[in-house]
Parts: C-alpha cells; structure tokens; sequence
DNA sequence: TGGGCTTGCGCC
DNA sequence: AAAGGGCGCAAGCCCA
C-alpha cells in the first residue's frame, strides 16, 4: 500500500491510502518511517533524492517507492511536455519552504498527494499501463539504490592511486607542476620533431606544430596520429595518455573524491535522454582501466563484478522477437552464436555488424556485414530500421516500458521545411535523428533491463535487520555491469542473486520470449581483475 | 575574470 | 582501424 509523504509548514504528514492524514515533526520521520516499513508500503515522496539520504543516514532502509518527480519526467517525455520543476522546495528542509530553494524556479510544485493522484490517473489511462507502471516502479527503485551508493562508496584504495600514479607518472608535483613523466615525454616529442617548442596540450596549436614538421595531420586526436608513421608520435601519444590520466584521474581526483577509502559519486537515475543513469561529478560512469586496480574489497570481503553478456543485441532480438537471433544468444556468447549460425564468418564481424546495426554505421565492415545480417536475423534488422525511418520522418519512437523519445529539434525539422515546404526526410540532419531514434529503442530499453535488474539484485540480497554496509551490498552500476561489495562466506549466494535477477528481468519485460540474459560474474579482490 | 564553446578522450 | 548511439569532464580558446 502506498504510503505519501508530504511537507507541510508545521511538520512532515504521511497520508494513507484511505485519506488518513499522521503529522509528524520532521525530526521525527525516519523513526515513523522505519516503524511502517514493516507493512512494506511504498513510500510515495517528491524527489528520492532530497528524502532518502536523512533517512539512510539515520539507518532506516526503504524497500519501495515512487519517486513523483522521476515518474513526472517520463509522462512529460510521453506527453512532449517540459517535466515540472520545484519539487527540491517540498524536500524536508528546515524552513519549511515549499519552493525551490535557489530561486530559479517561481513555479511552486503541487502538493504530493495531488502529484500521486493525478500520476496514478495518468498511468491508469496509457494504452500500456502495466508496463509504464513497471517503468515507474524500477525508476524509482533505482532512485533508492542510487542514493544507497552514494552513501556506502564504492571502496577505494587512496594508497593503490597514488602508488599506480606515481609509478607511471613519477612522484606527485607540486600544485600546476607537470610531472616528470610527463615532462620527458614532452621533451622527447620536440626532440624527435625538431621544430623548436611544441604546444603539446593545445590540439589547435598542435596541428600546426605538426603540419609545419611535414605531417599531415588534420586534427590532433589519437586515432588519427596513429596512422602517421613518424618517431614523434609514439611519445606524443604516450603523452596524451598520461596527460589525461594525470588530468582527469591524477592526484586532484584523489583528493576530492576519495575519502575513508570510498569514492562517492552522485549518480543521476534517468538522466540520460534514453533512460541510462548519468553521474554528476568524478566521472563515475567513466572510470578508466588504469585507475581500476585503486578499487579494492575491503579485507575478508570480495568484489562480486557482473556483466550482462552483449545485452543490447540480446534487447534487440527480443524486442524484435527474432527466433533466430534469440537461438544465436543461447550461450553466453551471443556473437559466437551468430558465427555459428552460418551468418557472419567471425566473431569480430558479428560484433561489428551488430554495433553498427544498432548505432547506425553506414560505412566499413559494419555496412559490409549488415546485408548478411538483414538475411539471417531479419526482423531484428527491420526492427532497428523500421526505429530510423520513423525518426527520419520526425516521428518519436518509445521504449518497450513506454519511454518517448524527445521531439526532433526544431532546426532540424525548420530548416528543412523552410526550403521544400515540406519536411526533409532525406537530408543529413534527418538521417542523424534516425541513428538516434534507431539507438534509442534499443539503449533505452536495455537501460530498462538494467533497471529491473538492479532492482530485482537490491531487492534479493537484502537482509533486513542488519545494516546495509554489514551485508553483501550493491556499489557500482553502469549501464550493463553491477559491483557488489559481499563478505567472502557471502559470495556463492550473491552470485546467484546476479544471475537469478539477470532472468527474473528478462521475465518481468519479455515474459516467455526465448531469449536469454546470461551474466559473466566475476570473484575478485581488485576490480581490474574481473573479467570484462 | 568568467561564461560558453570546441576539442579530445574516458566509459558503456 | 574506424564508425555508428549515449554520456561527463578538463583544457584551451574566444569574447564580453
């Protein structure tokens, strides 16, 4: 039963189902809260994000709820509205505001019982409401687990960076210093140029830089310079390495995000046009391979690293309902199937041929394969075209749960109106919208997948009575891969968790479809040792 | 000086 | 090897 949660001036009010109204001081609320959530209620509020963390931090754990702003923001994607705004006035601050904060928005936000009643309205009347309701519910359990990572971290050894960036980049400098690995590759990049100084860390000065040493460059990014057969690039692109990992991942990184040997980054559920989660600050979602070896289990517990195996083709064959495509995802490797389907001859081509199917590669290998694809999986195919040309005639596609994709941009559809009288379907921008449209169905609805996933992990490990960060517990997701933090006695259990959720997912979006969700599970001190 | 833009590159 | 979709972030650069 849902349970709403508003703010009101004198306190906090929890309104029941039946219209009861409990007032409470706002100080008082995660003892209320944790006293309800045995009748396992779904906890009905804003904004997860301006809730939940008072209430974790007072040990108290919610199994469900509906987050009204996150919810808000897919109906106003279906309707092609602007989402409502205001709703961090209603969170529980102390003076009592009901509007935001900052001052950027005058628009004050409906109270969250007349939210909740006119989502629930809304949800009732789509033509797919059971779906849309499952959306609203994973989106609003990956609002829960979102603030459930913030607050236990990801473990990081602040030791393990600093030793791997002193190892490759020489001892720590001293503030707005450039290290001394750095510095002898700049040097050895002007030594091998000759042209005098080099502008390394500028691409526009060093185009010219190279073109006037004889290289024909166009551009300074690294798979570019790769192609050029010249003794300056190797150290230049040694350089490039080392300068980003030093810029984005060095010592500063360290020092601002790592602390008591978490790292916390601030996941954004559904903050991607698609559905994906974005991150706000650290780069959470992109942590590269050479920092990896810097996560580490704490001792005696393990890190449990799933991977969903080629998901995106796997949504696609089921979307699509392609047999064929399906009976190639039997096993673990889906590309492998397709090879052995007689499709394709490799697995590189399979892999290719698929990536540039469903991201619209036009050109090289991937167009080379795709008619072969079109021949063996052919509704799978039709189904990612079929998502291009609607986007191409400016039409908005959606996910399986119901996600809609935005409206084209008016200078897409203006500019070529203005010159035809009538929409462009052909041109350049059109066929840009169509990848995207293309891409869309399928990322949005394995962001789908993923969160039904997480859910469903969150969901079966928990151990009610014991506190999160004492238990196997969730901390790391992106986009297809989970990270649980898991006491080694615990790790045959959550591994199995991983696995059962990976089908139970596959289950709540597809029903009987005959296409698996395999997962490869990794058992791992240090995340660079999972295999990925 | 600060904001906004572009470039380049990390991840899925 | 690169290309197609989605991002966040740092640095350089331009302009007010």
């Amino acid at each position: 039963m849902p349970i709403v949660v508003d703010r009101r001036p004198e306190g906090v009010v929890l309104i029941d189902d039946d219209g009861s109204e409990t007032l409470i001081a706002a100080d008082a609320l995660p003892a209320a809260v944790a006293e309800r959530e045995a009748e396992h209620p779904r906890w009905v509020w804003t904004d997860t994000a301006q809730w939940y963390p008072a209430l974790l931090a007072a040990g108290v754990r919610v199994e469900r709820c509906h987050d009204l702003r996150l919810v808000d923001a897919i109906i106003a994607g279906i309707d092609g509205r602007v989402p409502r705004r205001g709703w961090a006035g209603a969170a529980p601050t102390d003076d009592g505001a009901l509007f935001a904060l900052d001052g950027t928005d005058a628009v004050p936000p409906r109270s969250a019982a007349r939210e909740w009643a006119r989502q629930q309205q809304r949800l009732a009347a789509h033509p797919e409401p059971a779906r849309l309701a499952l959306l609203a519910a994973a989106e609003s359990a990956g609002a829960l687990a979102a603030i459930e990572m913030h607050a236990t971290g990801l473990p990081w050894s602040a030791a393990e960076h600093d030793a791997l960036l002193t190892a490759t980049l020489g001892p720590r400098p001293a503030a707005g210093a450039r290290p001394a690995a750095l510095a002898a590759l700049a040097a050895e990049v002007e030594r091998r140029l000759d042209i005098g100084a080099v502008p390394i860390d500028s691409p526009p000065a060093l185009v010219a830089a190279l073109r006037r040493a004889g290289l024909a460059v166009t551009s300074a990014r690294s798979s570019e310079l790769r192609r050029i057969d010249h003794p300056a690039i190797e150290p230049l692109l040694q350089y490039k390495s080392l300068s980003r990992l030093h810029t984005a991942n060095g010592w500063n990184w360290l020092d601002e995000w790592v602390r008591d040997g978490r790292f916390r980054p601030t996941y954004v559920p559904g903050g991607v046009v698609t559905g994906r989660w974005a991150s706000d600050g650290g780069g959470a979602l992109q942590l590269p391979r050479q920092v990896r070896p810097a996560i580490v289990a704490d001792p005696g517990w393990r890190l449990v690293v799933a991977d969903a195996a080629q998901l995106e083709p796997r949504i696609l064959a089921a979307l699509s309902g392609d047999a064929a495509m399906a009976r190639a995802g039997a096993d673990v490797d889906l590309y492998a199937g397709i090879v052995a389907s007689g499709a394709v001859a490799t697995r590189e081509q399979a892999k290719v041929g698929m990536l540039g199917a469903m991201y619209g590669g036009t050109t090289g290998a991937s167009a080379q394969v795709l008619p072969r694809l079109a021949r063996a999986f052919p509704r799978a195919i039709a189904h990612v075209e079929a998502a291009a040309r609607a986007g191409e005639r400016g039409e908005r596609v959606r996910t399986l749960l119901g996600r809609t994709s935005p409206a084209p941009t008016r200078r897409l559809s203006d500019a070529a109106a203005s010159e035809t009288g009538r929409p462009d379907t052909t041109g350049p921008a059109a066929r840009a919208w169509g990848r995207f449209t293309r891409n869309f169905v399928v990322q949005g609805t394995a962001a789908e997948w993923a969160l039904a996933w997480l859910a469903g992990v969150r969901r079966q490990l928990w151990t009610a009575g014991s506190p999160l960060a004492a238990q196997p517990h969730l901390v790391f997701f992106v986009h297809d891969e989970l990270i649980v933090h898991c006491p080694e006695n615990e790790v045959a259990r959550t591994e199995a968790v991983l696995r059962s959720a990976a089908a139970e997912a596959g289950r709540l979006l597809f029903g009987d479809a005959p296409v698996s969700f395999p997962v490869s599970v990794s058992i791992v001190q240090r995340y660079s040792d999972a295999k990925g």
